[in-house]
DNA sequence: AAGTCATGTGACTAAAAAGTCATATTTTTT
DNA sequence: AAAAAATATGACTTTTTAGTCACATGACTT
């Protein structure tokens, strides 16, 4: 956690630090960011960010918090309207929101999407704790609601499914992320709507032809 | 490449350097990885890695191939039988075979998958040059014959799936390393052929229940 | 006005990195 | 055996990093 020094300072410094800190986190790894250029980016001096951060893990995992709790707001729509939809309505939904939320957040998904696919398990643990990133938890809880209500196969793998599924989350941010290279904003939601329908119809229905005996035997 | 110079030392020794870079860009990304614990680590002098490679890239560079070279020689009978088999057989061989390459090259599957989920987008066009990894492009071609064959529903888009085809097989990379951390290597099969089989099931049928009208509009 | 406490500062330290180079040793050629 | 070419060496340079610390400045209290 930050030091009360900087939370006690003016909201317009708080920010400037804030956005040199996301641009530098957003534009490098953990341990290629370098505290110097924020604190250059944002003009104070090199002691001063030791007044409001412990270090530079401090200042890291706060700006993850704010990129989680930013992200929750993107989610929290369709979580609270879950219960009276049917599963693909809910799958759907979260992959859009989440498309929303990078669009509008680029960098601070640049972050996220940096220390999840990142190698370094100390930092992981550091940032994460032990409450590990279980999004797919909470898509199990999704998947076996969607059986009980008869929507599922009963027959499938719920925790390798929902494995594939947060995966697929991951494709679908990834390929929005790499489109959008050097933060092109273009307005165009149609291709990634669309991609989305796609997904969810190929997860629904699988590639395999319909309606022929494929005899497996 | 790295020079004659390396190229003409006694095999004891080139394998030496070898164990000991492999090691280190195993346990470290490209940038942490030092040239400084590598040649301590093998046991020559600074001036002579220089003798042998250009720089740091030369080195990690040459590694990568190695992984590449390796990782074929485990798809090469599948892709070679490829012609008298249906997709999902072929499918389910490269899955199959990604996971045996796992298994026995763990340190060489992880600088592979370290390189591939790096952000370090310089670092990958100096390794892949122009030639990017189109293991996907090689997907397609396979969903497109599949699809000829009446196999494979022709109302799918070929280039997603292909995509998601590609992400699938490094979320089972993925949970092998995760599972088998610090290379503790069991010699337990089963789950994972398991693993391989329900996501093939998946990915062929879907997880929408079926038999009943779920009408969708 | 004096004193106290919070905040601001940038030169500095220590550690680590990649890469260099003058010199030494070994191997090959004549 | 002598000369030449190839290879080996590790101290050194330069750069960059996170973090520290003695001191300066400002604000609030008595």
């Amino acid at each position: 956690m930050p030091k009360n020094t900087f939370f006690n300072l003016p909201e317009r410094k708080k920010t400037r630090i804030l956005n040199a800190a996301i641009d530098e986190f957003s534009k490098n790894s953990y341990e290629k960011a370098s505290i110097t250029r924020i604190v250059n980016t944002a003009n104070i001096a090199k002691g001063s960010f030791y007044q409001y951060f412990e270090n530079k893990l401090d200042l890291f995992r706060h700006i993850f918090m704010i990129s989680a709790d930013e992200k929750l707001k993107y989610l929290k729509p369709t979580l609270d309207k879950m219960e009276s939809e049917d599963f693909f309505t809910t799958l759907r939904n979260l992959y859009v929101a989440g498309i929303e939320f990078v669009k509008e957040n680029y960098k601070l998904s640049q972050i996220a999407d940096r220390l999840i696919k990142s190698n370094n398990e100390n930092l992981k643990n550091k940032i994460f704790g032990e409450t590990k990133p279980k999004s797919n938890h909470f898509l199990k809880e999704l998947l076996l609601r969607g059986i009980k209500r008869g929507e599922i196969d009963p027959s499938i793998d719920v925790e390798l499914v929902s494995v594939m599924l947060t995966n697929l989350s991951f494709t679908i941010t990834e390929y929005y992320l790499k489109t959008n290279e050097k933060g092109i904003v273009t307005d165009d939601y149609s291709d990634l709507m669309e991609m989305v329908e796609k997904m969810i119809y190929t997860i629904e229905n699988g590639i395999k032809i319909k309606g022929e005996d494929n005899n497996d035997y």
